[in-house]
DNA sequence: GTGTGGGACTTGTCATCACATGTTCGATCG
DNA sequence: CGATCGAACATGTGATGACAAGTCCCACAC
């Protein structure tokens, strides 16, 4: 027992608690979009803090795009993101119930073979080495959704084979074994259904599907997961905010082929 | 003349500084991916600042997923993310050359007429108001690329007739009109290709393609365009990191239909 | 009525100090 | 020789103080 504190409850620090607060002021109306954020010297009275958690707060809100403002003016709100953690964002079980549907799934295999040559390369392995492949059709409401392709590096990958994939999110336990994701890069495109695709989605061979390829790695930030996932249009979409203060969440690409 | 110092050399401040020379080095190798970054005591000396600005340019580099790690140990650099800023993203014909493609554009229309009832919603206009549509077909490296729909509410687009717009980009004309646009949201999702997009990318109806819905707004918050973009797929790709640290940037969403 | 100060206010930036908490690594003990 | 403990070091968080630079608004002059 050398931490004394479960990893559980952590108490939040200042700043956090004053992003929450006014996340909260903004989501419920009380702030609404249009309006003007208190000054910071106000916060600081209000929360009774310095000027430096109050500023690590509104830089937060200003990184996600709900808020905006220039040097001298105080800022104002100018949206309310739907926030979405990235513990939902990566498991669809999780995403799916907070959005109000429910989550399903039928997992097609479970298989360690040698790794794709897609996935090598993202996730800088040898052709040679091996992965946990994992095929699954996720459901949402009790209809297909979206078709679920992906490898796992061996030493995460190997907490798979004593899970039952079909009770729930991987995600939630690969967490419970101490495998903790902490980033992730999403590329979309779009591509006409496989034969695999057609069959689990139940539509013809060469409708269109959103793709989405992920590579998820750890906070050390070694890549552990490669994913291609094709949802049914219609079904899902992704969004993505940027704004000037943070350029680089996104960006377009010319694949090299 | 009430500004002594002309608006384009503001000196950086310290932490664009230090984020600059950091960028600097991961770019050209002396700080290779994987390697420990200096200590913030470190830094401190070499630039001969207090933590704040070290803290603040560290900071940034960990929002723009460039360098990784966690309380107790140094950052390390996790990948040099290509940068791409807000304005080579909208910029169609500005990020084309940035990616050594050459860009080229054929306008079919550029029109004003009531406003469409999916841009409608997203600009806050009434469905008898007014808007300046565009429809254009961009080329990558003269082949068809995207099918490029845009409505521009009227105060915007006005600058449009007297622009010709088959000579380069939009975006930049309407930034020497004063507008600025200051932040974007994206929907992807994928579509089969109607009579107009089939004739014009010279594929057949029906082909997958690659739906970016964009809604761009000016640093006060007012969106003032929407956009339809379909591209080709393989053609053009979109990529999105997020991490724990800065998780609000991509959401999945249902639609509402 | 209109235009122009100018002062009050606000945010941006930076220094310095302090403490809590997590990591790393070598010395030491078994 | 391996496991373990602890000190040194690193980052996370917060308080306080200071000045620069941009914005806002009202009073005042024309």
């Amino acid at each position: 027992m050398t931490s004394p504190t479960p990893s559980g409850d952590r108490p939040r620090s200042l700043h956090q608690k004053i992003g929450d607060e006014l996340r909260a002021q903004i989501a419920d109306g009380r702030l609404p979009i249009g309006a003007a954020v208190p000054s910071e010297s106000e916060l600081c009275r209000q929360f009774s803090v310095s000027r430096g958690p109050v500023r690590q707060a509104l830089s937060g809100l200003r990184a996600e795009g709900i808020i905006a403002g220039s040097q001298g003016a105080t800022a104002r709100v100018v949206g309310s993101v739907p926030t979405q953690s990235l513990t939902s964002f990566l498991s669809f079980t999780e995403w799916a119930h907070s959005s109000g549907r429910q989550p399903g799934q039928h997992t097609v295999e479970v298989a360690k073979r040698t790794v794709g040559a897609d996935a090598a390369g993202v996730l800088g392995l040898d052709l040679s080495d091996l992965v946990v492949d994992v095929l699954r059709l996720r459901l949402l409401d009790e209809e297909p959704a979206m078709v679920e392709r992906t490898s796992f590096v061996l030493d995460v990958g190997r907490h798979l084979f004593d899970f039952d994939s079909d009770s729930g999110s991987i995600f939630v336990h690969l967490s419970s074994c101490g495998v903790e994701l902490a980033a992730a890069r999403h590329t979309f495109d779009a591509v006409p259904a496989d034969d695999v695709d057609a069959r689990l989605l139940d539509v013809e061979i060469g409708t269109p599907l959103l793709r989405e390829r992920r590579v998820t790695s750890t906070s050390a930030g070694r890549p552990v997961e490669y994913s291609d996932d094709r949802y049914l249009p219609g079904r899902v979409t992704f969004t993505v905010s940027n704004t000037v203060a943070a350029p680089h969440s996104v960006i377009r690409l010319v694949p090299d082929d």
